[in-house]
RNA sequence: GGGGUGUUAGCUCAGCUGGUUCAGAGCACCUGCCUUACAAGCAGGGGGUCACUGGUUCGAAUCCAGUACGCCCCA
């Protein structure tokens, strides 16, 4: 026999994955005799690489849809990739940066030309790696967020959107990075806890009268290069302090200019020094605080975060360079009073990390409340149901408490905001400049107007603005609201993703849904955790500390990292992945490997009797109850959990257990029954190990027997849940116990494995052993087995469900020895029995306490009041 | 500040409907084995007041309240 003892995924992996692409097993069709099951795959970022996080998700995917396929439903898993706008022209614009080209000299057009060659060129890689994974999509489906289809969708969604009423043009207070000169979400802001300053300054009180010395109040900002900004200082009017400064004025330092003292509740009196400056344009608190009491609004900042005119001081200046220099010019003019650190969140951009500009600006919004009410229904009514369902409150309190969603964003790569500018500074919208001109000249009353007056908006649409269409527009839902893939495979069924983006994408798919198909998107959302690393610390390029998926892969086997990465991963926990449990995945490839040897290695000898009935019906009855287990784990998302229980299965009860007592001595063949029984069990178990382990279970399956043209494994058909006989277990599980009692006593008193020892029985129980004398003689090294009815001299003794077994020790037992470990156990099992004792002489107990429980309690008496005669008498003898 | 959530073995975590799956798994550790499927293995073993304090109950790791510490989301 010629098979390694090593299995070595490398070639078997290729094979298979291009076997099962050749004959089409991933590719689906609408099949009205089927019943559907979809997923479509979270986008990954068209400029992405596969990352830990990327493995996790789409390993659980791959697990869903293949158990799906082998369910007999028409599975169909749809791929794709997300245009990424920030992050994509990001790249796009740092690439040109290295050939020298600025992208402020490429006209619009010039510049989406070099992003499509970019994204033609090195976009999708992430598919590509997803295929070593295992990952078996539907690629003949693979779909892109800024295909024409998808665009236009897009478009068509903006422009409905914006008949009913729900996007508006506005002046808000957004989120600007500097850096990329565009607005953001507020989904798309980290917040980074950092020690900043705070700067206490001093304002002159302006006096009555000119006679008077001058007063102060002391203002405490982060921001100080924000004061020429001011409108306003504000003092909680229940401030004992400042009740002097009711309705008074105060100069801001350097400027001199004159605002008023202004009284509001929400100022907090104990944060910094209860008085505090109102910059309305530069702080969402603050334009609040201004809208109110009616202020101005004065911006100082460029779009590229440089101080304007309108700041009159450190014109042209970076904000943070104004700040320092502002610093050191109060400072100078002694109005710095002091300066102090405190915690404080920074606020920055998730895409190029520049801190946050808070700012006012003109910018397209879509309304939230109308479309959050089904949306939050659906997932409180559990039509849709989130994995694990603590998400279920996050999900409520952002629904309830949803803000207009900022969708218009400063960048040319994505799709274009189909707003047209008429010369008079109106606008109208349509989905094309020639439906606009002809909605401009019916607005405007001109007929003269020509395509040329119109200037299309310069912004382009958020991502998410796309992503939230995309189990709709896959389908091709828009364009063709009634084709029959959608009618097939729309609601889907599952969406894996991770909590993070619960609300910019999960929580808006269900709008969409809801608002354009009038139905859920899909009905669970699988949340997983966030891939960290053995400290706790989230993996990030910056730090180093994320292995490389598909180093991982070629050390371990696509099949070692799928497991390694499921072993320890429940539902909404974050995962604190361990290289160890990559290598615990890539050991259970080669125990099954080496089971596979085992079985394929035995040559059969028809002539031969069948010794194996008891081994062969408790293996059957031990996987019924196991596969009911584990429908149950998947039934209720519980993935990792079904894994594990496959792996105790393959392991324990079928590697450690059913093929040591079927295996024949050294060299012996096997009877037919047997290898029959066996290699369908193992058939069996590559099943329920396929969703987890695809490649080396196709390579097994097809390793043990000759298979026809499609029969593989990864389209044959789900084991079935079936009847399972508790009773047969229960006494395996006790014979095992009298196995292990053996070996311990092997083990302790160090006698090898090659020497037999014998045993005898006082059956007192009336159990009959005879079916499984052979299984204890082979697993326990047992040569003799006798019935006695009295007590062994000079044997060591153990109790086993009620019944005493001795094993002769040829007198050199260590009599001291032995009455202590018999001492030691007498004294645990009468404290035992007297607790058990104390509970049903509780009379509330007895009548309290279902039947069942009664019942359990008395057994145990009962077991352990057998035991301790048992040892009384061993004791006795000894 | 508001809301959520967690604290179980050295580590990572299960424990779902309160009671035999109730104190468990994997890793790590210790002992002994290269026993012809597998040393990426086999056999055995040690290790936990279930964060703390109270309450409900015949019975609490499990339910309730409070405290401490941690994490997440929102401000």
């Amino acid at each position: 026999m010629s098979i390694s003892t090593k299995y070595n995924p490398k070639e078997v992996e290729k094979k298979w994955y291009d076997s099962w692409m050749q004959r089409g097993f991933f590719h689906s069709e609408p099949n009205p005799n089927k019943e559907p099951y979809t997923i479509v795959i979270p986008p990954p970022n068209v400029t992405g690489v596969l990352h830990m996080g990327h493995m996790l998700n789409n390993t659980i995917q791959d697990v869903l849809i293949r158990r799906a396929r082998m369910q007999g439903k028409e599975a169909c898993w749809v791929p794709g990739t997300d245009h990424a706008s920030i992050a994509t022209e990001a790249k796009v614009v740092a690439m040109l940066k290295e050939k020298g080209i600025n992208k402020s000299d490429l006209t619009r057009e010039e510049f989406l030309e070099h992003a499509w060659e970019w994204k033609e060129k090195y976009g999708g890689i992430i598919l590509e790696q997803l295929k070593k994974l295992g990952a078996s999509c539907d690629w003949d489906r693979t779909r892109f967020t800024m295909e024409d289809d998808m665009s236009a969708a897009v478009i068509e969604v903006f422009v409905d959107l914006f008949r009913k009423g729900q996007i508006y043009r506005g002046v808000r207070m957004v989120n600007w990075d500097p850096q990329g000169r565009t607005a953001l979400s507020d989904e798309e802001v980290i917040p980074k806890d950092t020690m900043a300053k705070m700067y206490h300054l001093q304002y002159e009180v302006v006096a009555d009268s000119a006679s008077t010395e001058p007063t102060y109040i002391t203002v405490a900002t982060s921001r100080p290069e924000t004061i020429m900004a001011d409108v306003a200082v504000a003092v909680n009017p229940n401030d004992e302090r400042y009740t002097r400064l009711h309705g008074k004025s105060v100069r801001i330092p350097l400027l001199g200019k004159v605002i008023p003292v202004i009284l509001d509740e929400y100022v907090s009196i104990d944060f910094g020094t209860g008085a505090l400056k109102v910059t309305p344009a530069h702080d969402l608190n603050d334009y609040e605080l201004g809208q109110k009491h009616k202020l101005p609004t004065i911006d100082i900042l460029n779009n590229d975060g440089t101080l304007n005119e309108q700041a009159q001081l450190y014109v042209g200046q970076d904000r943070f360079a104004a700040r320092r220099n502002i610093v050191k010019d109060l400072q100078e003019t002694g109005m710095l009073v002091k300066i102090e650190e405190y915690a404080s969140v920074l606020q920055t951009s998730e895409r190029t990390g520049a801190v946050i500009e808070p700012r006012l600006s003109m910018q397209w919004w879509c309304k939230m409340d109308n479309m959050a009410k089904p949306a939050l229904e659906a997932v409180m009514n559990d039509e849709i149901r989130l994995h694990p369902p603590k998400f279920k409150n996050m999900y409520r309190s952002w629904m309830e408490n949803v803000h207009d969603w900022c969708i218009s964003r400063q960048l040319w790569w994505g799709q274009q905001i189909p707003a047209y500018y008429l010369p008079d500074g109106s606008y109208v919208v349509a989905t094309t400049a020639e439906e606009a001109l002809r909605l401009a000249r019916k607005e405007s009353g001109n007929n003269e107007l020509q395509l040329e007056d119109l200037r299309q908006d310069e912004d382009v649409l958020d991502t998410w603005f796309s992503s939230w269409l995309w189990p709709i527009s896959v389908f091709n839902g828009f364009k063709d609201p009634d084709n029959k893939d959608i009618s097939y495979y729309y609601p889907t069924n599952d969406l894996v993703t991770a909590p993070e983006i619960l609300f910019f994408w999960v929580a808006r798919m269900i709008m969409a849904g809801y608002e354009f198909r009038n139905e859920l998107p899909f009905k669970n959302v699988y949340l997983t955790g966030i891939v960290r690393d053995t400290q706790g610390r989230k993996m990030s390029k910056q730090l180093g500390n994320s292995p490389d998926p598909l180093d991982l892969i070629e050390q371990y086997g696509a099949d070692g990292v799928r497991a390694g990465m499921l072993f320890s991963s429940p539902a909404g926990n974050d995962l604190l992945f361990d290289e160890k449990l990559v290598e615990q995945g890539r050991n259970f490839s080669n125990k099954i490997w080496n089971a596979f040897r085992l079985i394929k290695g035995w040559e059969v000898d028809e002539s031969l009797s069948f010794p194996n009935e008891t081994a062969v019906a408790w293996f059957e009855s031990r996987f019924n109850e196991a596969f009911i287990q584990i429908e149950d784990h998947f039934s209720k998302f519980r993935i990792s959990d079904a894994l594990l229980a496959v792996y105790k299965l393959v392991w324990d009860d079928f590697c450690s257990n059913y093929l040591e007592m079927i295996k024949p001595a050294y060299q012996q063949p096997i009877d037919k029954q047997t290898i029959d029984a066996t290699t369908a069990f193992l058939e069996k178990v590559l099943k329920v190990l396929h969703p987890f382990m695809p490649f080396i279970t196709e390579e097994i399956w097809h390793e043990l027997k000759e298979r026809k043209n499609k029969e593989y494994l990864i389209v044959s058909a789900w084991p079935k849940k079936e009847k399972f006989n508790k009773g047969v277990i229960e006494k395996m599980e006790s014979v095992l116990n009298i196995v292990g009692a053996i070996r311990n006593v092997r083990n302790s008193k160090n006698i090898p494995n090659s020497k037999q020892l014998d045993l005898s029985i006082k059956n007192l129980s009336g159990t009959n052993y005879e079916p499984f004398l052979g299984i204890i003689r082979k697993l326990a090294g047992i040569s003799e087995v006798s019935f006695v009815s009295d007590n062994l001299e000079g044997a060591i003794s153990f109790v086993e469900a009620g019944d005493e077994f001795f094993i002769p020790m040829e007198g050199n037992i260590d009599v001291a020895a032995e009455r202590e470990r018999l001492t030691k156990e007498l004294e645990y099992t009468k404290g035992f029995l007297a607790s058990v004792d104390k509970k049903l002489s509780n009379e509330r107990f007895v009548s309290g306490a279902p039947e069942a429980v009664i019942t359990a309690e008395r057994k145990k008496k009962a077991d352990a009041e057998a035991k301790i005669n048992a040892i009384e008498q061993s004791l006795a003898v000894l």
